[in-house]
DNA sequence: CCAAAAGTGTTTGAAGTACACCCATGA
DNA sequence: TCATGGGTGTACTTCAAACACTTTTGG
């Protein structure tokens, strides 16, 4: 806020506040956890009109004057998951806003809906209990969306045909975007580690890259780039015992470290 | 659009447009382009308040039910510049969506200004002519800007003392943002080649890098770089006469190729 | 001939790829 | 002892950094 002169504040007294059609201003999260070596996302299945029995991206209004959407989110985050996410520090950033006018039919009474959205990553969160406009919420493994064929017949205004679960809005969209944003994410940023419990494994670590991108770095390499990128991660004293029903040598522990980018970034088959 | 079915559209009936208080959308344009082998950004400076001569990133609002801000931008683009940005075909992206509500001191009556921002990228673009509601507009070189100071005034809330023209709202940041997202993005992509005139000589385009990122990529690694990215450039058969007040053989002229990314990336040299 | 700009070649080292190999544990 | 998973070693290759060098032009 700049300093007060007199006489500064006569547009406020000139602006008229019906002069601006509304526009409703909301959030939409892609929550990202990996559930048994695969990558699902949050999604709640809507109880009401528009899109009943459509599965939907959580989400919420932001709440008009009182906070940011960043803060909405975070709120929204917390409402959804049953987590506190200001205390958890988990990973949430924006991806991009969507305001298409006839992203939401509701613009056929006027209502202008502007969505951002945002990408929020945790490790391994449990089961949702629903909300209150939510007939059901579930993790959906984001393999059996079918996000490519949902976001070309949104993009084509037809309804989408298939055995995977409708997604309502644009949402598979956003969610195909917010998807790439991660899977790129993952080559230049210590995101991965966002994905895991603490203490964890580097095996534990591999495998979110695997989940995330379809294949696993190659062994070694992958190790040896972890741990020569500075904080990545911070090795412990400790040793998780092997599994009673399995062998294999006990693995080193670690936890998170403070770096955020790696550099030079991992390599990503794009063919994979 | 999902097809219709009878009684589907009950809830809009329902839907009372007075229940949501009003967000107002709007967006705020990074216009960058090269004058002279220097990065500038196109800024307007106000002439009435709020942030009566202080200098802001064109924009305007998005016209309520009938475009998305991806074609308020096209539009505002236009009408700032004066070029048809549809034809220019020039680069246009979405970087950011801003809502804090005290971003906008029009939030004391009422009103909570969101704001999507995107970054434009043109070459060589003429001197603007001011616009019906900006007593100047110019190009400044974003070095002259203290964007640093800027943005961490406003973050602070205080007002920014220092020799830098004054930044309206949070443009300080805003901008800060888009210039970030420029440099990365000449990493890893072919931005750069939307920075300069077909046709254009290795040289030109290396004086991108040049003046976006301070210093200049060794120049046989970078023409190595450049000539072995496939559809990076299209060289023609034609060569630059020289300059008629120097020396120097005539270099080979290219054209824009259609590749979208450099696989691997340039590496920037983050130390400056 | 000199300066300036374009363009080439070469050496060196860092880092990714691929894959063979060893180690520790439980059944 | 074997299967399983963790972890290491190493040769090969790719590519960027650095810099010396040649070529073509105008004065």
């Amino acid at each position: 806020m700049t300093t007060h002169r007199p006489g500064e504040d006569a547009y406020l007294a000139a602006y008229d506040a019906g002069a601006f059609p509304p526009f409703a201003l909301t959030v939409d999260l892609n929550i990202f956890t990996i559930r048994d070596g695969v990558l699902t996302a949050l999604l709640i299945e809507r109880g009401d009109h528009p899109f009943k029995g459509f599965w939907a991206l959580p989400g919420g209004h932001v709440e008009h004057g009182r906070e940011s959407a960043d803060e909405a989110a975070v709120r929204e985050l917390s409402e959804e998951t049953g987590l506190d996410w200001t205390r958890l520090g988990g990973h949430l950033e924006q991806v991009a806003t969507y305001t298409d006018p006839d992203r939401d039919p509701r613009i056929r009474a006027g209502l202008h809906v502007a969505s951002v959205a945002y990408v929020a990553l945790a490790p391994n969160l449990p089961s949702p209990t629903a909300g209150t406009d939510a007939a059901r919420a579930r993790f959906w493994p984001v393999e059996d969306l079918d996000l490519d064929a949902q976001r070309a017949a949104w993009h084509d205004r037809r309804a989408y045909r298939g055995d995977a679960p409708a997604l309502a809005y644009d949402h598979a969209l956003i969610l195909s975007d917010a998807l790439e944003r991660v899977r790129a994410k993952l080559e230049y940023s210590t995101l991965a580690a966002q994905f895991v419990t603490e203490p964890f494994t580097l095996a534990d670590l591999r495998r979110v890259y695997q989940a995330v991108w379809g294949y696993a770095p190659d062994l070694a390499n992958f190790r040896r780039k972890v741990l020569k990128t500075p904080g990545f991660v911070v090795p412990t004293e400790e040793y998780r015992p092997a599994a009673s029903d399995r062998g294999g040598a006990p693995p080193l522990l670690y936890l998170r470290g403070t770096a955020q980018w790696i550099n030079p970034p991992f390599v990503r088959d794009r063919a994979g």
